[in-house]
DNA sequence: AAGCTTCCCAACCGCTCTACG
DNA sequence: GCGTAGAGCGGTTGGGAAGCT
């Protein structure tokens, strides 16, 4: 009786529309690459209507950013990149849009991907074996001065991770050592994308059409050096010797948040200056295709790519 | 070779935030 | 202030590939 009345009084259902799910097939890809580099994606929910496909927009966005966008680098991830990952991981948690803001070419899904199957276990395996040659270590004689410095530069897995959870005392050149981010490692091979091939090709239509005097920070790395080389800098410079010294003392968001204090403290750093303290993990995006402006007053600063 | 397990990764889901009317 | 839609993010899932028995 309650289910007729029930039925009864339930309102007509909206039809919904019937979305296609799973794998995108390579037509599909080809219809969604095509209708973006041709028209770009302006409001994602009218994409798949415009090229044709029979997905949501939520879902073509995704394919996009994750598969289709220029710029993407596919394949393994090198050391350079995975040292990155960790330090970020390590600083951030798991915020893996800002973490692949500083990896070009990497989204978030695909280092959150890489975390899960693979640094993580590497991570736990390390800690392991430090604790393993910790306790093998202590129950050995007092009088052998093998120091468990040494034993990292031995054992690679241990270098990179052992000491993630290491007394303060003994954290003397935890970021650099823990982390192998050393300036070769900032110098590694890992291929450089020029800030403008970075950008999707509607936002660069967008940030051409700009007229006022902002100044657009691709334009501006193009010509003198990459972005990678900027974070690069930013992060040996400011990081690896501050960081390591604030780090002894406090916690990681304490870390954190006095790292940004003092970078955008900076004089002398056009760059770095003009972001907002509170906003420079935010804002300081450049995966997502955005080209950001940078008002001359160093007052402002904006996206303009989702205009 | 067949069946089972494990691993990896693309894609989905649900939530939050923001903009807008 | 409120409701709604769109965008973005992080967690989770599912299916296929690879490895193992």
């Amino acid at each position: 009786m309650t289910e007729k009345v029930k039925m009864e009084r339930q309102p007509p259902q909206k039809e919904k529309p019937k979305y296609r799910k799973g794998l995108w097939s390579p037509e599909e890809d080809n219809k969604l690459r095509n209708h973006i580099l041709e028209y770009g994606h302006g409001c994602w929910s009218s994409v798949p209507i415009k090229a044709g496909l029979q997905r949501n927009g939520k879902s073509c966005r995704l394919r996009w950013i994750n598969y289709l966008r220029p710029g993407l680098k596919r394949g393994v991830f090198s050391k350079h990149e995975e040292d990155t990952i960790l330090t970020l991981h390590h600083m951030l948690g798991n915020k893996w849009s800002q973490i692949s803001q500083h990896l070009p070419g990497r989204t978030d899904n695909e280092i959150k991907n890489y975390w899960h199957s693979y640094l993580k276990k590497k991570l736990i395996k390390a800690k392991e074996m430090k604790s393993d040659k910790e306790s093998q270590y202590s129950s050995d004689t007092m009088g052998n001065s093998l120091s468990s410095q040494k034993l990292e530069t031995q054992d690679p897995s241990y270098g990179l991770l052992g000491n993630m959870e290491k007394p303060v005392e003994h954290s003397e050149n935890f970021f650099s050592q823990s982390y192998n981010f050393s300036n070769e490692a900032c110098q590694s091979s890992l291929p450089k994308l020029l800030f403008s091939e970075w950008l999707s090709v509607d936002n660069l239509n967008a940030s051409s059409v700009n007229s006022d005097d902002s100044l657009v920070l691709g334009n501006e790395f193009d010509q003198n050096s990459t972005f990678q080389e900027a974070i690069m800098h930013m992060l040996e410079e400011n990081f690896c010797e501050e960081y390591h010294n604030t780090l002894i003392h406090s916690s990681t968001n304490e870390v954190y948040n006095s790292q940004l204090k003092s970078t955008n403290q900076e004089d002398g750093n056009d760059f770095i200056h003009c972001i907002p303290e509170a906003d420079l993990c935010s804002n300081f995006s450049l995966t997502n295709g955005a080209t950001y402006r940078v008002d001359t007053t160093g007052k402002d600063m904006a996206s303009v790519a989702d205009d």
